[in-house]
DNA sequence: GTTGACACCGAAATCGCTTTCGGTGAATGG
DNA sequence: CCATTCACCGAAAGCGATTTCGGTGTCAAC
């Protein structure tokens, strides 16, 4: 139980004002080179660490950010949040700041949290995600003036800050890799619309058709839930039709995984007779058989600039509005997207194999 | 940019002291009720929030645990670690408390930050998981004398504190389950022995055969690391012996995936000549096919769990010692562990398909 | 009518740091 | 040589709570 080295200490063994140590160890003007060096000798020599509460109830300032975490009736819906949070957390390390995690049961009590936030100020800003193409917490945050940026877009973003994967861009692209590889027949399985990312998804998808000089077939644009058996029920809708497509985008490798195993139901390869390509670079896909094609977002960067985003922000060193950035996803080559090949599907296979 | 209100303003309007009005809202014995009851009127009408920093200062509490993520090289090495900081997260925002996250990108760096914590102490607890077999890090805690507990034993657990799955029973009942189907030729790939989750699964097996009458077949114990080629590899040892097993048990799932695609390369059926049991219940198990059986452990309870331990700690109400506790595993049966079937492998096929 | 005992509340110190505001002594300028 | 200006440092006032220590007023007991 030995008392932690404080200022006080420090200052009486250098003979100097515990104000001089202080503005000495935080690199103020006024003082004197020679002083600074010998408080920091000192501070190095006696291991002293400033006490964090005191220096920020002094300073009004809490150099802590906290990041939100996406859930949905008390679940976790996403997997990649761990990768984000490293990314993030190092970051903020870096700089002497911390991360906080914010695990809402229900959005009453996520708004009960931001509440508490804009009053207490304990966390400087936030770090929100999985955004909604209707979401009111941009308004929330933005009225309760607490500083945030912005994982992803939203309709709502407005001159909020936000960091994004350029999904139209990147399904563009992967509409166009299809078509490079001969395909005409290309179809898109998506997601829920009320998420914003979705949307953009099958824009680019169409956008990348258009590019192609492909026009879009009845039936081609579905869209399903984020799981195994949503992709599973839209692929078999796909296979279906009079023309099933030689090629799907999917959403999310998960949504793509289901489509997989509707393929191969109906009696289908997927990546032979018919190709697929998945979104988000889950590294289970590469495990599958044959291993999901897919496109791949950085996220440890991602983190790493949403907490540097937002601490600029949080000092004021720049407006949230200029703080939208778009980051690019890449396309991860493995196994499910291939040429079309003869002997592509005319209608529904009825010699599916269990 | 009001000012946000604080006791002195309750305490103005209310013709009292600050002191008397802390003391009403933390519930002092020496405050009449009616006081308490008009105090706490006051405080809610005008939206106080307690000021954390000066709280926490006056106090010398931080009411704040940290997590220490498992990171190897600068990477995240679980899948799982989500769930749980959610569960501890709940758990700590149901008493008022702070989760915050440490993401060391070294194991340097990683005592680096139980030092700076040792002496600014922001940080009241530590949860520390992926515990190694010899892992140094519970001497340097307990030297620090840092309060935590650990998500997982080691040899160096002695009486801290520690909340695990017990490993070895998982592994025992995943034995005897296989073995209740009829296999009597029950392998094992486990992981490096670094980890002491590995030797507790290992043991399982052994105990698991020995209960079920069975003897240790040679080269029946593989070990291997914790990964997709990993998996791959040992099962192609295994798949090559004289006696190939006709079941096997195995460390991980993503261990068992690869073992999967390995038996499928030698022309087998994965659940049907070779049955195969992984572990951590790993929701993409289920999309494969046939679906992995697995066992899987409760995430978000332990978290929270975790949580729970460690306050209690912290605030001094128990020792560590008193906090030893083993969660249960459970048995999730998909498609890859079925009764053994004729034509069982007697040996290394070579007609694998790829 | 003292004397305690008890129930309540206020004053003031404290937590450890930041930051403003002066106040030295020395250097500079005319 | 006196008046400015600098460079540097100390004193002291917060920051917004907690917590100890007394000090009232009331009431029962002797």
């Amino acid at each position: 139980m030995e008392e932690p080295t404080g200022l006080k200490v420090i200052a009486e063994r250098l003979n100097l004002s515990e104000s001089t140590v202080s503005r000495a160890l935080n690199d103020y003007r006024d003082i004197s080179a020679r002083t600074k060096a010998r408080v920091r000798d000192a501070a190095e020599e006696l291991g002293y660490e400033p006490n964090t509460h005191a220096r920020r109830l002094a300073s009004g300032k809490s150099d802590t950010i906290g990041y939100v975490m996406p859930m949905q009736d008390g679940q976790l819906t996403e997997t990649f949040l761990g990768e984000l949070m490293a990314g993030m957390a190092k970051m903020l390390a870096g700089r002497g700041w911390d991360l906080m995690v914010l695990a809402p049961h229900s959005p009453e009590d996520e708004l009960a949290m931001f509440k508490k936030i804009a009053r207490a100020r304990h966390v400087s800003g936030l770090v929100i995600s999985r955004t909604y193409s209707d979401d009111p917490r941009f308004r929330i945050l933005q009225d309760l003036e607490i500083p945030f940026v912005s994982h992803g877009r939203s309709n709502d973003s407005g001159n909020a800050a936000w960091l994004d994967v350029d999904n139209e861009l990147a399904f563009m692209e992967m509409t166009a890799y299809l078509a490079s590889l001969g395909h005409q027949r290309i179809a898109h399985i998506g997601g829920p619309p009320m998420y914003n990312f979705a949307r953009q998804r099958a824009d680019g998808w169409k956008r990348g058709l258009k590019d192609a000089g492909l026009k879009e077939t009845a039936g081609y644009a579905e869209s399903t839930e984020l799981s195994f058996d949503g992709g599973n029920a839209a692929m078999n809708r796909l296979l279906s039709l009079d023309k099933p497509p030689t090629a799907v985008c999917c959403v999310s490798d998960v949504v793509a995984i289901g489509a997989m195993r509707a393929i191969r139901d109906a009696g289908y390869l997927p990546g032979r007779e018919i190709s697929l390509v998945g979104y988000d670079g889950l590294e289970i896909g590469s495990l599958l058989d044959p291993p999901l094609t897919t496109m791949s977002q950085p996220l440890q960067s991602a983190g790493s600039r949403l907490a540097e985003m937002l601490i600029t922000i949080v000092e004021g060193k720049s407006l949230p509005a200029d703080n939208q950035e778009l980051f690019r996803a890449s396309l991860v080559r493995r196994g499910t997207a291939n040429p079309p090949v003869e002997g592509v599907p005319e209608g529904r296979s009825t010699t599916g194999r269990q």
